[in-house]
DNA sequence: GCGTAATCTAATCAACA
DNA sequence: TGTTGATTAGATTACGC
């Protein structure tokens, strides 16, 4: 999967997170509760937080991986070796987790511009920029990460969806032949995710 | 070098104007 | 109903021992 940040090019606005190093305490909190519910509400990870001592953000990227991991070892591993317990699919807790999310984060439009200029700015910003701009505007850091990833997501979209539409379009008009599309895809072939085009044929809210 | 936290995309769910 | 924030799976990167 194609990485924004290569790893010799490491500066202050694209730094990760340094790791988080858990106790063994913390993860015997966090592994039991993992066997009783890998896929925790949002009550339970805010709990867990306040119970360790952690931001909820890391909790939802701990649950993450260790899902992620135990998938791996089912796949792996022969079939006699699983406890049987934890290797359910558990679908009874995912459709329970879906009822208890995060409120949806509301953003004024002042606080969108700033977004979409710290955007257009740098699609990737690292943790130092990030924590910044939550400052900034007023907002968790997990929320500016998850505001990011949606939006290098939809603009992907976008550029993927963008020469069939403007072919459509051509076609709606009944314009024959001569109409190049060319200029749209080179334009947007490029690395330009800064772009704010995926907003612009819908209606828009800043 | 290994284990795993952090990060990424893509797909999907769901709140809200 | 479309837009968009939240959550997930799965893959990958890279930190820290």
């Amino acid at each position: 999967m194609a990485q924004a940040v290569s790893p010799n090019n490491t500066t202050a606005a694209n730094r990760r997170r340094s790791r988080t190093k858990f106790t063994e305490d913390q993860l015997k909190i966090l592994i039991n509760a993992f066997n009783q519910k890998p896929y925790p509400s949002y009550a339970t990870k805010q709990r867990l937080a306040l119970e360790i001592n952690t931001e909820e953000s890391r909790i939802q990227i701990w649950f993450q991986n260790r899902r992620a991991r135990h998938r791996f070892q089912k796949r792996s591993e022969p079939e006699e070796h699983l406890e049987s317990s934890q290797d359910e699919d558990h679908p009874e807790e995912k459709i329970q987790s879906r009822g208890d999310r995060r409120c949806r984060t509301s953003y004024t439009s002042s606080q969108l511009h700033t977004l979409i200029e710290a955007f257009m700015n740098n699609p990737y910003p690292g943790i130092d920029s990030r924590q910044q701009l939550a400052i900034e505007i007023g907002v968790p850091e997990s929320r500016i990460q998850i505001w990011f990833q949606n939006r290098r997501s939809r603009c992907h979209v976008q550029r993927k969806r963008e020469p069939d539409e403007a072919l459509e379009q051509r076609q709606d008009q009944g314009k024959i032949s001569e109409v190049r599309v060319q200029g749209i895809e080179t334009t947007q072939n490029g690395t330009d995710l800064t772009s704010d085009s995926y907003s612009s044929g819908a209606r828009t809210r800043w």
